[in-house]
RNA sequence: GGAAGCGUGCCGGAGCGGCCGAACGGAACAGUCUUGAAAACUGUCGUAGUUAAUAGCUACCGUGGGUUCAAAUCCCACCGCUUCCUCCA
């Protein structure tokens, strides 16, 4: 949720990132409006209830004579401080469901509009030129016999596969050579919950307008989680974190499951677009004038894994409009598919500044011992979807593939997997 | 799954209707002493809201309800933890 202080200081900051959203921004004087009145119903109860509390004071050193008078005052006191009360409680909830639908203050100077104006940052790596016909990622996995796409279909349904073989231990490989990476940069290695009760799956922003892409287990009141940031943000939920030495950076490898129930008919083929997947995720908890420099760390964290994987990409600067609404700032990076002829997303950084911390209550003590909220970033170390570009890019005329140098170490030493 | 017990501040641990935002001990921080440190002594020492205010006031003793003039204390539900039995790996 925003900064309530801001609201009050600048509401016109939050009227700008409205528009550059290109969401309402009428509702940044409701805001205002309904908390005025809650401070004001606020205050009300607040009185009487200091009210109260003198008088039921009074009876317990009272006479016995005195008593019944003075409890009768009480009772009338009573009703009045539970009627205050509960206009009070009425007009938080309403500055909540106001307060809770405006969406992260983007950062200045991301570009305006939706999710075809983004800016590219940089291109890197040259796109795979193939002097023969390429075959796409379920062709070669066919043909190496490392990804089963009929099996898991016949198993589990339509986007789902059994990794094989070589696969199976090509996606390990990326993983550990990602954990390999992130440990050398300070995070803590974590194998996260991927079913978590409402509260959490809510606090961290999932339930909101996505919640039909969740799985849910009504059984139990349990949902699995699309992604490990839901537990990394929960990890630290109602404390007051310690970031004198630095900021605390988890990188969390977990199976994310997402129901797709949007995007029936895109990306049918192959491994693309699958309802289980695993991911390294990168995150962080920073002070929040730090958040800007850690959000480039990270993208060049990812970068360093994709230049690993000897991957061709580009860096893009998503638009105001397609962030998510924790987000104040999202680098994706997307890589060359050569099959496809286009640049499909293999990691996506965020910067939710303190948007998404100040809802789970994540704070830390500044240079004066008092407390602030924190800002959190995260970000795609590895993804099961890479493998798509890697088999691509890196595919031979007879099918074979070539596995780029910085996974051989975690591969045996192999080279090349070929068709038998 | 059955039974019993327990959830209080950074930690331990009292309190079991009014004098409790909470005794006491430890940790931590500041100071005195000391060449320095330790020890000892003194002081500070939860979070949040409101407010010009580190003044006052308000809220919070697992969570949510209820009883009462008054609840950490009584009642109900839920969540969690511990121990024993059972079961399973």
């Amino acid at each position: 949720m925003i900064d309530l202080n801001l609201l009050r200081d600048n509401p016109d900051a939050i009227k700008a990132s409205q528009r550059a959203r290109g969401n309402d921004e009428s509702i940044v004087d409701q805001a205002i409006e309904a908390d005025a009145t809650w401070r004001r119903c606020l205050q009300e109860f607040e009185n009487l209830r200091a009210e109260q509390n003198a008088a039921a004071k009074l009876v317990g050193s009272a006479s016995k004579e005195d008593r019944p008078a003075l409890i009768a005052a009480g009772q009338v006191l009573a009703d009045k401080v539970k009627a205050a009360l509960e206009i009070a409680n009425a007009a938080q909830a309403s500055l909540d469901a106001i307060i809770w639908k405006i969406e992260n203050v983007v950062i200045e100077g991301i570009p305006a509009g939706g999710e075809e104006n983004f800016t590219v940052i940089k291109e890197v790596g040259t796109k795979a030129k193939f002097d023969f016909e390429p075959r796409d990622h379920v062709a070669l996995g066919e043909l190496l016999d490392i990804i089963d796409i009929e099996r898991g279909v016949k198993v589990s349904g339509s986007r789902f596969y059994f990794l094989k073989g070589w696969g199976a231990r090509l996606e390990i490989a990326m993983m550990n050579l990602a954990l390999d990476l992130a440990a050398k940069n300070n995070f803590t290695a974590l194998i996260t919950p991927t079913l978590v009760r409402p509260e959490v799956m809510a606090g961290t922003g999932f339930l909101g307008e996505h919640a039909d892409e969740i799985y849910y287990l009504p059984a139990d009141d349990l949902y699995l989680t699309g992604t490990s940031e839901v537990a990394l943000a929960g990890y630290h939920r109602d404390e007051i974190i310690d970031l004198s030495d630095g900021p605390l950076r988890y990188a969390g490898w977990s199976t994310c499951y997402r129901r797709e129930a949007g995007s029936a008919g895109r990306d049918t083929r192959g491994i693309l677009r699958v309802h289980q997947f695993n991911k390294l995720e990168m995150f962080s908890y920073i002070k929040p004038e730090d958040a800007e420099q850690e959000h480039l760390n990270l993208l060049a964290f990812e970068e360093a894994m994709l230049q690993a994987c000897e991957l061709s990409y580009r860096v893009i600067d998503t638009a105001a409009g397609d962030l998510g609404s924790s987000a104040a700032r999202k680098y994706d990076s997307e890589a060359w598919v050569p099959s496809q002829q286009t640049y499909r997303e293999l990691t996506s950084s965020s910067n939710c500044t303190t948007y998404q911390a100040r809802r789970l209550n994540v704070r830390y003590r500044d240079e004066n011992g008092k407390t602030q909220t924190a800002a959190t970033l995260n970000g795609t170390l590895a993804t099961t979807r890479w493998l798509v570009a890697i088999l691509e890019t890196h595919q031979q005329a007879d099918g074979s593939v070539r596995i780029p140098a910085a996974l051989r170490p975690y591969l045996g030493g192999t080279e090349v997997i070929s068709p038998k």
